[in-house]
DNA sequence: ATTTATACTGTATATATATTCAGTAAAATT
DNA sequence: AATTTTACTGAATATATATACAGTATAAAT
C-alpha cells in the first residue's frame, strides 16, 4: 500500500477517532474543525488522496460516506503465535512469530501476551498435546505447580515449576521425560512466563 | 432494557446490517428503501422509539447521526457453556447453560455451536481434562476417529467415534474406562455433535 | 523543464438529509 | 372509556453536506 504523507495520516487518524467517538464517519466540515482547516476543500482533497491510495472508500453523493478499507480498519486485536521448535527435551525457540490470531480480551481469566505452539508430548499428562496453543503471560513471578516457559540459554521449554531454596526443578508431565534441575543463579536461566490457558484447534 | 416490537427489531437489524455493509449508518430514506416504507417519517418514528428505549442514540441535526448503544452493538458474539454433569461413565447432561463467554468467530477453523464443560477424565489421553471447554459443532455427520458428543437416552458423553457396519463403538481415551458398544438403530441413541476445538482456563 | 502531487483558502450550489406538521388507523395500556 | 403507543402515508422545508470551480504556492516526480 502506498505511503501516506504526514497530513494524510493526520486526516486518516481524525476519521478513525471520529468514528470511534461518535459511531459514524465525519463530514468534510467536521474534519476541518478537528484539524483547523478553513476550507472544506482541504478535507475533500485529502479524502480523495486517501481514496486513491486505497485507505478509504467514498460513496459519492452520500453524506458521511466514508468507509475504512479492511487493512485500515482496526479489527479485533490479534495476538502472536510463537513456535516452540523443541520436541520433548528443550531446544531453541527463536522468538519466531508463526502467525497472528484474533482474540478476545476476556477469553481467559488472566490477560496474556502470546500463544506458544507446543511441540512434543513432554506435558501430555497435563493435557497439553502437540500443536496446542498455550496462552503465556510474560512474568517471572511464578509459583510451585505453575506451568512455566523456562529458558536455558537458547533452549525454551514448557514444564511444571517447583522451587525449594536455591534449587529449581522443571518437571515434565510425561514419564518418558526427565526432570531438569537448575540452580536459581545459573547464568542463562530465565523464567519467560507462565501458562494461563490453552487453545486447541482440531 | 425495554422490549422491542417486531417492527422496531426489523429497523434495528436494518441499521446494523447497513453499517456492516457500508461502514456508516443509514439515512431515514435508506431505511425506508430497505424496509419498503413510503414516508421518511416511518423511519423517523421508529428511530425515536429505538432511542427512547435505549438501543440507539441520535445526534440531532447530524446526517446519519445514529450510534448503536454499547449493549446494542455486536461486540463479540457470546456462546453458551453447557455443563456435562457426568463423571467418567456417562450420566445425564440436561442441556443446562452454565454461562456465556465471548468468542471470536475465527477462533477455530470450523464454526461451532456451544462449549461443553468436561467432567471426569475419560478422555484424558486425548488431552481433554476436567473442566476443559470443548467446542462442539452440532452435526450428526461424524467420521471414525472424531471426538463426538453422544447421547444415549438422557446420558451424554464425550468419546472417540468408531463405526463398522451397523455397530458403533464409543471409545474413551483412558484405560480405566470401558468402551461402549451400541447398535446404530438403538432407540434413544443420538450423535449430538463433534469436537472442533478446546479451551482451557487455568 | 514540465507535469503531477501536496496543501491549502474562499465561494458557490445542487442535493442529500433530518425533521416538523397534518393525517389515518389499529393495538395496547391505563 | 380515554389515553398512549405503534405503525404508517404524504407533503413541506430548513439546513447539513458533498462537491465543483477558481485561485495560490511549494515540493516531488518524470
Amino acid at each position: 500500500m502506498k505511503e501516506l504523507t504526514i497530513q494524510q495520516k493526520k486526516v486518516l487518524q481524525c476519521i478513525k477517532f471520529y468514528i470511534k467517538k461518535t459511531g459514524f464517519p465525519p463530514t468534510r466540515a467536521n474534519i476541518c474543525r478537528e484539524l483547523g482547516f478553513k476550507s472544506p476543500n482541504a478535507a475533500e482533497s485529502h479524502l480523495r488522496a486517501l481514496e486513491k491510495k486505497g485507505y478509504i472508500t467514498i460513496e459519492n453523493g452520500a453524506s458521511r460516506g466514508i468507509n475504512l478499507t479492511e487493512n485500515t480498519a482496526e479489527k479485533s486485536q490479534t495476538i502472536p503465535v510463537i513456535g516452540l521448535v523443541a520436541a520433548g527435551s528443550p531446544t531453541l525457540a527463536d522468538e519466531n512469530i508463526e502467525k497472528h490470531i484474533p482474540y478476545q480480551e476476556s477469553l481467559f481469566l488472566s490477560d496474556f501476551d502470546y500463544f506458544l505452539r507446543v511441540k512434543g508430548l513432554s506435558m501430555k499428562d497435563a493435557g497439553i498435546m502437540e500443536d496446542d496453543l498455550v496462552a503465556i503471560k510474560k512474568t517471572s513471578e511464578v509459583r510451585n505447580g505453575d506451568i512455566v516457559v523456562a529458558r536455558i540459554d537458547d533452549e525454551v521449554t514448557l514444564k511444571y515449576f517447583q522451587s525449594s531454596g536455591n534449587q529449581i526443578k522443571l518437571i515434565p508431565a510425561n514419564d518418558d521425560f526427565d526432570e531438569i534441575y537448575i540452580n536459581k543463579e545459573t547464568e542463562g536461566f530465565f523464567i519467560e512466563g507462565k501458562s494461563v490457558g490453552l487453545i486447541r484447534e482440531n
